[in-house]
DNA sequence: TTCTGGACGCCA
DNA sequence: GGCGTCCAGAAG
């Protein structure tokens, strides 16, 4: 007990070998992200094993903490402590996380315990105490047993080949159309697990860890997977996370923080999706998964699959690159998976049909959509995220309608009719004010329009274009994983689109204004994503499938979705971002604060030579009609250096925080590497 | 939260 | 010059 511990601290003796301890501490502190020595007892010297979490005293406070390292030497010269306390001789933090974690708080100018509380979940002791789970189940048979269904892609039996015989393969790898894509990963794991090595795959959300888990214990059995997603309860994640530390499981499967998850014989890393926004960590210091996952595959020699439908900017700078290897459809089995796609722009014909107009549908989705459910298929409609109407803008001159008081956006209060004439007066979403008498300041009209038509004003509206079909809509709190095959409309926003089966019918993509017209870096890749996503659940061609894409055929987003050609995008949206001196080809980093310390930060901090500092500007900041007495004022400035310097960059950055913190700043700035949205 | 050391002041 | 007190800063 601690308190037989206490009562005999003056005679403590120090271990027998290795008596020093190197000691990760829990203290927030920008400026202490280093190891502090202490000393190990005799009575600790068993538990106080590398990996295992310890209590210290630190500056006479009791602070958690991680051994990291037994020594038999220090080169602090006063006197050491010795370790309070081994909290549980439970090595969670491995050697290879702990190498990685240290590359990533590096690389984002951050600390190693604020990734480490990342990367590992808290304890639970009862857990902890239950039975050492069984060691993973022999995978029988030769990698080459194991049969594949990745013969429509270009290099996709020699990616196969390179995992079972456990050469490091890096791939970028873009899906079919209609592509099961859990079955491909779980074969590629299964490969993985047959020549005696794991496999780590994170994807956005908890439905895709339910389909790849299910897809993987179907050939590897349940015992060899875990799933981790953040929804568990806090004793059920410490039990799986122990499983896959403790070597009882071949293939982890899980959301984000699944990143750092502990495998032992690492053979094969993957990321789904990597263009998708919940790969990107909201907590210090915001590490992105592909990245992170990049960097674990370069530190531990694991070979590396990012996935997707389409192709992110960053995914293609791997391919240029060469770090990377394209792995993508061949032309036949693309010509035979892809539904057939048309775009129409904001002058199309309207149906002739009566409800077909009142829902403002084009003449072009209407068709398709009856087609569909005329042959007894379901029909997907993908709608902008949020609302009823998200916004209004001037119905002549289409200028945002902003708030005369406070420049906020205006809206129909939710829950309205909106075909009723008598509708409500719009209101500023961020103050409530309500506006009577709106007039353009830019034009003088006194007109309003709909922006961005919500998800729920859409359903209502197809479904009276459609009498008679079943209506469902996934979307926001309530989101559907599948849906059966027969006809029905569903309406989705983006990235909760249900998988059906058999494929829909026929997919309307009406979300293109709203994404397109966005003042945003990733505006048209996300776009794209979000429409290869959609229109991949989509029957190919051959067998009827459609998809109607709401934005002018010759826009270039457009333009890849029609020829199925993600890769083909992506290039192109890396050599403009190149032109224009955005990431990736260059490395930024965004500063936020107030003005007077931000400006003191940038006088302070000692860049790179190459580096470009732009702005600072002031930063819109989401506000909330609550909390406007709060809201400061906050600006933002952005740093620019060529990648090479990237690393220098992060350290000026870290120095900069390190003496910040030091001398107990207390405005804070907030330091971001890689901003997921620079502009 | 505790400890240390440097600055300062008081006294011899 | 020596010793005690106070405070800031570091922190094993």
């Amino acid at each position: 007990m601690a308190r037989a511990a206490t009562a005999r601290k003056g005679e403590r003796r120090p271990a027998p070998s290795l008596p020093i301890a190197r000691i990760y501490v829990d203290v927030g502190l920008p400026h202490l992200d280093r190891t502090f020595d202490y000393r190990v007892a005799d009575t600790q010297h068993d538990d106080a094993v590398v990996g295992c979490r310890v209590r210290v005293r630190f500056a006479g406070q009791l602070v958690d903490g991680y051994l990291v390292e037994r020594a038999d030497t220090t080169d602090h010269t006063g006197r050491l402590a010795y370790l309070e306390r081994v909290v549980s001789p439970e090595p969670v933090l491995t050697p290879e996380i702990a190498t990685l974690a240290r590359a990533v708080a590096d690389k984002y100018a951050g600390t190693m315990v604020d990734v480490l509380r990342l990367a590992i979940p808290p304890r639970h002791a009862k857990v902890e105490a239950e039975a050492v789970s069984d060691a993973p189940d022999v995978v029988s048979g030769t990698p080459d047993t194991v049969s594949h269904g990745w013969g429509g892609y270009q290099h996709g039996d020699a990616l196969l080949t390179a995992l079972g015989k456990g050469t490091r393969a890096r791939a970028v790898w873009q899906a079919l159309p209609g592509e099961d894509w859990p079955a491909r990963l779980a074969e590629a794991a299964t490969t993985v697990a047959a020549s005696g090595r794991g496999t780590v795959i994170v994807v956005p959300d908890y439905r895709d860890v339910a389909r790849l888990h299910h897809a993987c214990a179907e050939r590897l059995g349940e015992r060899q997977v875990v799933a981790l997603s953040a929804d568990l309860g806090p004793a059920e994640r410490y039990r799986r996370w122990l499983r896959a530390r403790r070597g009882a499981a071949r293939v982890v499967v899980g959301t984000r923080a699944a990143m750092f998850a502990p495998m032992t014989d690492l053979g094969l890393l993957v990321v789904w999706d990597d263009g998708d926004d919940l790969h990107a960590e909201p907590r210090a210091p915001y590490p992105h998964v592909r990245d992170v996952l990049v960097q674990r595959a370069h530190l531990s020699g694991a070979s590396l699959v990012v996935a997707g439908f389409a192709r992110t900017a960053e995914a293609q700078l791997l391919v240029e690159s060469r770090w990377a290897h394209p792995v993508v459809p061949d032309r036949t089995s693309l010509r035979s998976n892809a539904p057939r796609v048309t775009g129409f722009g904001e002058d199309f014909d309207l149906a002739r049909d009566e409800a077909a107009r009142a829902a403002r549908l084009p003449a072009v989705a209407f068709e398709a959509a009856r087609a569909a459910l005329k042959a007894d298929a379901p029909v997907l409609v993908q709608v902008p995220r949020r609302g009823y109407v998200p916004s209004l803008a001037c119905g002549s001159c289409r200028t945002p309608a902003r708030c005369r008081r406070c420049a906020g956006p205006l809206a129909v209060p939710a829950g309205q009719q909106a075909h009723e004439e008598t509708a409500r007066a719009p209101a500023c979403r961020w103050c409530g004010v309500p506006e009577s008498r709106f007039r353009c300041p830019a034009c003088g009209s006194a007109q309003l329009r709909a922006q961005v038509i919500g998800a729920r004003r859409t359903a209502e509206e197809l479904g009276r274009a459609f009498p008679g079909v079943a209506v469902r809509t996934s979307g926001g709190k309530e989101v559907l994983a599948h849906v059966d095959g027969s006809a029905a409309l569903v309406i989705a926003t983006p990235g909760a689109e249900p998988v059906a089966a058999g494929g829909y019918g026929a997919a309307l993509l009406l979300d293109g204004w709203a994404l397109l017209g966005r003042q945003d870096l990733r505006a048209g890749e996300e776009t794209l994503r979000r429409w290869m996503t959609a229109a991949a659940l989509v029957r190919p061609a051959e067998r009827g499938g459609r998809v109607v894409v709401g934005a002018d055929a010759g826009l270039v987003p457009a333009q890849a979705l029609i020829r199925w050609d993600p890769a083909w995008h992506a290039e192109r949206e890396l050599a403009e971002r190149r032109e224009l001196g955005f990431p990736p080809a260059v490395r930024m980093a965004s500063l936020e604060g107030e003005p007077e310390p931000l400006a003191a930060a940038l006088d302070e901090v000692v860049l790179p030579e190459s580096a470009e500092v732009l702005g600072p500007v002031p930063v819109m900041t989401p506000q909330r009609p609550d909390r406007q007495s709060e809201q400061r004022e906050l600006e933002r400035a952005l740093l620019r250096v060529p990648n090479v310097d990237g690393k220098a960059l992060a350290a000026a950055l870290a120095a900069l925080q390190a003496s910040r913190g030091a001398r107990k700043e207390p405005d804070t700035v907030r330091v971001r590497l890689d901003p997921l949205s620079p502009i």
